[in-house]
DNA sequence: GTCCTTAATGAACGCTGTTCAGTAAACAGT
DNA sequence: ACTGTTTACTGAACAGCGTTCATTAAGGAC
């Protein structure tokens, strides 16, 4: 009998109803807005219904992080098929600006809000957490500089990794913070970060 | 008869007794715990009180937005005598990261929350409004340094202050964010950013 | 002493996350 | 087909939130 994996299924198909709801109401209304009264009545359930499929408005929240990050890395991915490591590095730079610009609530519950929801794209000690696996792009891309000699300075690709995700991360988090400012355009940002950084690591040429 | 004086000054008495309790309560237990009844609690009054001095909840995080930001340029100043313009934009950044991350509640309360809260910083229209202050503060340094002819890029110096912020920005947020990530230390962060920003801005020697 | 202005209250409204006793429907066993 | 049990779901309830407002108590003026 398949009873248990309907229930099963339809236990999965619940949560992403949930999901799904909660999602649509955070792009209109924003995150703080989220509210599970909001989800029940988008659904056509009692508020107490989705606490038999979710522990919490947290565990919601976490879930919609976690995908969030997902679209995130793959709006990053097609600089994967750039060859020089160079080039690929100014791409996922552009591209995940314009993500955070484009997506400025999805990005603002991952890396701007309470840490236990960024903790599920970086919190799990797995050594593949989404978060050590979108670093470990970057990371590799630094390795293949100092492979072909183009690194003038021999800190450790990690923590180049690390400086330029917190460039990058600089230049969306504060526009999505401050209306007006910093009044250089976004791309403007990238561009002087990117330069500054390049020509700071790279030997000339 | 000074009774109008008096009603004004006991008028400012009872907003720095709000004022110092909502900041205590930041401080013990997050912004996000911050609660009319709980200041009222604290400074033992009837909730609706606090309305007769102040216009919402938001009017008072904002007013300790501004004094929070007050205390960061305070704690900025003592770069003012440094006379180096490039040391002095380095001691501006390590004490802006120091301060972001000994003062977490206040940083995000000004830096990562609502927009409207940044905007008692930045927002006013005002010439000089504190943000601005602060950011010429860098825009100077950069203009030394231009007069000295020691950058090698073109780049005006209010885009390259919005540079420097957004990246020492990006340290401090997420460091706050992410526990655990970056995985390198803040100072290394720091350090690394100056570098490759100045290596890359600046002429050798 | 009376009047009037002012300060302060605390109950109320509608919202929040979360829990739980109660109900109704679906299923299992005979 | 009927009973017994498991399951899904409800909606009322609790404690807390920001905010408003009619009511009360106190202070100053004449």
């Amino acid at each position: 009998m398949g009873a248990v994996e309907r229930r099963a299924r339809e236990r999965t198909e619940f949560r992403e109803l949930v999901l799904t709801a909660a999602r649509k109401i955070v792009l209109r209304q924003g995150f703080e807005a989220l509210s599970m009264r909001k989800i029940a009545d988008e659904i056509e359930y009692a508020p107490g219904t989705i606490y038999l499929y979710f522990k919490s408005r947290d565990e919601i929240a976490q879930e919609l992080c976690r995908r969030g990050f997902e679209d995130l890395l793959a709006s990053l991915a097609p600089a994967a098929a750039i060859r020089d490591p160079a080039k690929r590095l100014t791409d996922i730079g552009e591209r995940y600006v314009r993500f955070g610009l484009e997506h400025p609530e999805t990005y603002r519950m991952i890396f701007m809000e309470d840490p236990k929801f960024a903790d599920s794209v970086f919190g799990e000690k797995e050594p593949e957490s989404p978060g050590a696996r979108a670093l470990q792009f970057l990371v590799e891309a630094f390795d293949e500089l100092r492979a072909q000699k183009r690194l003038r300075v021999r800190t450790a690709s990690p923590k180049l990794a690390d400086a330029l995700w917190v460039a990058v991360h600089g230049i969306v988090s504060l526009k999505l913070t401050c209306p007006g400012y910093p009044a250089t355009p976004a791309d403007e940002l990238t561009a002087i970060v990117r330069s500054a950084l390049f020509d700071g690591l790279l030997k000339p040429g």
